[in-house]
Formats: C-alpha cells, structure tokens, sequence
DNA sequence: TTGTACGCGTTATCAG
DNA sequence: CTGATAACGCGTACAA
C-alpha cells in the first residue's frame, strides 16, 4: 500500500494525498477527510525510507557509549532516548567497548547510516591529546556532536557535562577540613572526567598548601573484588589512608570491601565517597555517599541543545551543571557543606 | 558526492560503480581499482537511504524494553547489540516504561520505521491474557518478533528465555529439603518469568506435599527501602518466615535489609535466594546468592535464530536454557545442587 | 565486461 | 485548491 494506491482509491493525485499526510499545506475539508478515511481503512503508513531519501533525514539519532550495561551508562541512554523520542528522534545505540579504534569504527558507521546527530556518551570518548579527538571533530563536520560528561572545543560540538573539578575539589577539601589528611584518590580512567576530578583533588591540597603525596592517586581499572585486593595491598606496602575518595560507585564499594575486612569502624576510622550516586550506594551497608552528578539535567540539556542546533537556532557548546555530594553512611562531615 | 559523481570521474557508467561497491558482479580489474581509488580519494559512502529504499531494508533491528537503565535490560541491550553488530544490523532502541498502551505505541512507531525485526525484552511484554498480547501477533505479521525471556506461541515469533519454572522449583525444593520451611515467594511483577517463577515455587511444595499459605506469596513491586518495610510489616502481621526466594535481585537486597534490621543472623538462621545474578549481588554483604540465569546465552540465541529467520531459514519458536543457582553469602545449601 | 533505463515511494515545485 | 512531474540515489534487469 503506497501514495499510488490512496490517490487511486480517493481519486486524486498523490500530490493530494502527500498535503493531507503532511498538513501543512491546504485541502478542501471534504477531500481531507475522504483521504484520512481511506488511510485508516488501509492502514497505510507511509514508507520511511523514501520519505527519508527525499527529505535526507529519517529523525534518528547515533547514541555511541563504551558499555550499555554500565549503571552510568544505561541510565544516560533512557534519559537521552526518552527525551530524543519526546521530539520525534529514534535512537540507534552503537556500544563500543574499550578501543580507540573501535570507537572511530562504529562512529563511521553511524555517519554511513545519514543519522541526524551523534551523542556520545561518556567522557572516554575525549582524550587528553587533542590529535586523538580529530576523528570526533570530523565527524562534527558532517552532524552536529554532543558530548555528554566530557569536553571538547570544535565547531558544531556541544558539550553537556558536570562539574567534576569543583565538586572533587569541595570534596576533598571538606575532607582535609574535617581532620581527614590520609587521603586516597581512586580513578578508573585517564577519560575527561578522571582528569577533571583529579585536578579538584589535587586543587584541594593545593589550596590548603599541604603536600600531595604521588602515591595517594591511584589509577586502576578493576572490578570490585580486584580493587578491594588493590587497597590492601597498597595499605600492605606501607600507605596509611582513613578516607578514600572514588571516581565511581563500583571503585567505592570496593573500597568499602576492603574497610570491612580491615575491620575499620564506618565512617568513624573510614570514610568513603563514591561518585555518580548509582544503585551501587544504596545496595551495600552502611550506604554509600556519593556525588549526585545531575545526570538526567545533563541529557536533558544535551537534547535541548541538539534539537535547537537541528532547528537551525544557536547553542552553546558548553552547558555545565553543579554537583552535589549525597551523603549517607559512608561519611559523616559533609553536613554543612 | 553521489554514484553519478563517482561514475563521471571514473569515466564509467553507474551500473559499474555500483557493481564495484557491491562486490558481486564481474568488473575488470582495472576498471574496478580505479573506481575503488576514486571512491577512497573522496571518501564516497553510499546513500543509506536511496539503498534502504531500493533494497527495503536499512538493516536495522528495534530493540523494545521497558528500561534500559534496568540491569537486567541493560546488559540484555549490551549482549543483544553485540550481536546485532556482529551480524551488520544496527539497533533502535526504544523504552516503552511500564504502560501497554505505550508498549503498542512504540512497537508500532519501530514497525513504521521498517526495522526488519522486533525484540521485545523482557517478559513484561507477555501478559496473561492472550488478547493482550494480540498486537505482537499482529506485529510478527510484518516483521519477525523475537521475544527474550518470556513466550508467546505465533507464527513468526521466535522466543529465547530460561526455565525460570525448573529452577525456582529446584531452590524451593533445596530448600524445602534442608529445613527451611518457613519460605516467603516474593516477586514483582504479573509478567510471564514471574508467574513461570510461581509456578516453580508452588510446584516445589506440591512435590513435597506441603500446604503452602498464600500469604507466603506476596506480589510487590518497589525500591529496596520500600521492599524492606513491606517484610517489616508483613512480619508484624505475624507471618514468621526465614527464608526469602525473591524474583530478582533487588527485591532481595530489600530482603537483606530486612534481615539485617531484624538482626537475624545470615545465612544460618535467615536465607535470601535472588535472581538474575546482576551486580546487586556482589555490593552487598554478605553477598548475594542468586540464579544466573544465563542472558548472555539467551541474547546469543535470540539473534541467532533471528539471522537465521532474516535469510529465510527456518528457526525454532523457542530456545529455553537451564539456570544455574550460584551459592554466595547469603544461603548455605545449594553446596549440592 | 559495460551501459541504459526503470523502479523504489516520497516530497516539492510548478502550473493551472 | 489540485494535478503533473521532477528530483532524491541506488540496484538491477536487459541490452549491447
């Protein structure tokens, strides 16, 4: 069933039928009606590959993330998809794993799909040497890129993210504040947000002028357990630290894991904070405090910037986002802050 | 830059420069480099859209989930999107929430946008009811429907799910047998894995001929905190019960915090079984033992009998899979399972 | 081995 | 208000 075979049966042209599908332009009310009534009689849907070969967009949008069923993750693609289905885009999700080159790969491949836009999500797509975000600024050139929770100057790029810095950095220094100086700083990736949170650490003992220990920054990639064997063995070859201050919520509960078998009291001897305010911190005990980084402001944001810059109207290429720090039973001195 | 550029700067006709992308038809080998140099030199993608229409199909799957931030949905998406990719089909995600109407709406917004198939995950897509499953008949009509983790009989529908039945029998019989007779069933929601799940746990005390109180089975459907005072209550209502066999893991963290509360001892005087062996698991302590009931299978299944659908081979209508239990912190009889 | 011409189902631009 | 017709870009019979 096509536009061939309603115009036949309403006995007008296809012109006719296109105006009544797309409303815009006008028809007699009696026609209209007699077209609309074949159409439902038929159900005729329109068929989207020719509508999309004509008007060169088929209203989808490329959500690229490293791992769908990352807790951050999955939560940022339904906040994207439910606000991009809210303006009549689709959501091709493309999950790229770890590689660098993989991700330019599956990015290529989006493009070849003519979608309208690209979302990618987390800050490991930005890398810390410019020349390995090129492909990204490329691809800028033929779509509109947003960038959720990372940031990257370039045309046609907007950027949605939080401000890790600050909130680490306030973190760290009510920490120091509270008599807290044994610190650990635990990050998972050299992504954006890592290099972010670790300049508010390291801002923090720089604005109290008190030196920084390079072994209290810890980078490590580990599933819970392993980071749990991790601080052991780091307390093992002589480190004293009685605050641990995570990149996420998996990193903290392994944290927690190795208070417990240290016997340490929470939080009177041990303090931990973990970041995201994943379900991570409400499964563990006592829970977990952590940073509540607006997620769902940050897609929101992310789509209200793309649907204006679809719609022709300006944006901007950076929209920030306060954090806050969550506290529960993890940490006992964030009260005031 | 189109096919008409690419064939003008090679000097050839269309019919040629296609042949060459496609890789089938026989072309010179000279005449087929230089038009695959050319192609390269202005990096030409063929129109995805002009292709989809001549071709009907864009080679794209619509993934359909009632939440992706779920982790069982998303690592579901993880698993299922791999594949997809593996097999050069892209996949639309769609998070239809909880309402049927919405379910209809989005399945028919994915039909409209020719997907060349449909994935219902979860099996809160299957109600009891068979009219109300009536509109994924009607879509298996127009494109295969793939259902993971639930069944549907129809012509066209392929399901890919676990025994859910077997396995819940099989904990409730164990625990039956170990002398934890005071067993609560605590599930969330009316979908087909839920009343498979039932049915196991009932059937469990059928088979030992044991009367079972139906206030022992209790339908619930909140966060962790509400699910532990809802134990709460129902403890004060006087139910004694020692042993929790949740429907999924959630339900059974709100459970260890209810034991916790109660400061029962766990696992010897009060067990948790969970189920679907997600993250939850391994955050809390003591952990979690829960039923693994082997997505990464079931979502390799479930695209495989599609792939083979799509080429026109034939596929079962259903692919069940064996659970296995795995024994963490939180029980302490299943060493013989 | 290569080229011509048509079909795919829309939208949009003209005339009328 | 309506109709004829040209794009849109590709795949592919059929012809050469």
């Amino acid at each position: 069933m096509n536009i061939y075979d309603i115009s036949k049966k309403a006995g007008v042209s296809i012109a006719t039928v296109s105006r009544v599908m797309n409303g815009n332009a006008r028809v007699s009310e009696k026609t209209r009606q007699k077209i609309l009534d074949i159409m439902a009689e038929n159900d005729y849907t329109p068929n989207a590959f020719a509508r999309g070969l004509g008007l060169n967009t088929m209203q989808t949008i490329g959500l690229l993330c490293a791992d769908s069923s990352d807790q951050f993750f999955s939560r940022a693609i339904y906040y994207l998809e439910r606000a991009l289905r809210a303006n009549h885009y689709d959501a091709i999700l493309s999950c790229t794993g770890a590689g660098y080159d993989t991700r330019m790969e599956y990015l290529k491949r989006l493009l070849a799909k003519k979608v309208d836009a690209v979302i990618l999500i987390g800050s490991s797509f930005i890398e810390a040497v410019p020349e390995r975000n090129r492909y990204i600024v490329d691809a800028a050139a033929e779509v509109p890129v947003i960038i959720l929770n990372g940031y990257l100057k370039a045309p046609n790029v907007y950027c949605s993210l939080c401000d890790d810095r600050e909130i680490t950095q306030q973190v760290t220094s009510a920490c120091l504040e509270h008599g807290r100086k044994e610190l650990l700083f635990l990050y998972r990736a050299d992504s954006y947000s890592g290099r972010r949170k670790l300049e508010g650490f390291k801002g923090a003992f720089a604005a109290a002028e008190l030196p920084l220990d390079p072994r209290r920054i810890i980078l490590f990639n580990g599933s819970i357990p392993e980071t749990k064997e991790k601080l052991l063995s780091v307390a093992a070859d002589g480190l004293i630290f009685d605050t641990v201050i995570a990149g996420d919520d998996e990193l903290a509960i392994g944290a927690l894991k190795y208070a417990k078998a240290m016997q340490f009291d929470i939080p009177s001897q041990f303090s931990i904070i973990g970041y995201n305010n994943s379900q991570f911190c409400i499964c563990c005990e006592p829970e977990l405090s952590s940073v509540d980084n607006q997620l769902e402001f940050c897609c929101n944001n992310a789509v209200a910037a793309l649907m204006s810059v679809l719609s022709g109207k300006p944006a901007p290429g950076k929209t920030m986002l306060s954090a806050n720090i969550l506290e529960r039973g993890t940490t006992d001195f964030f009260k005031f802050l």
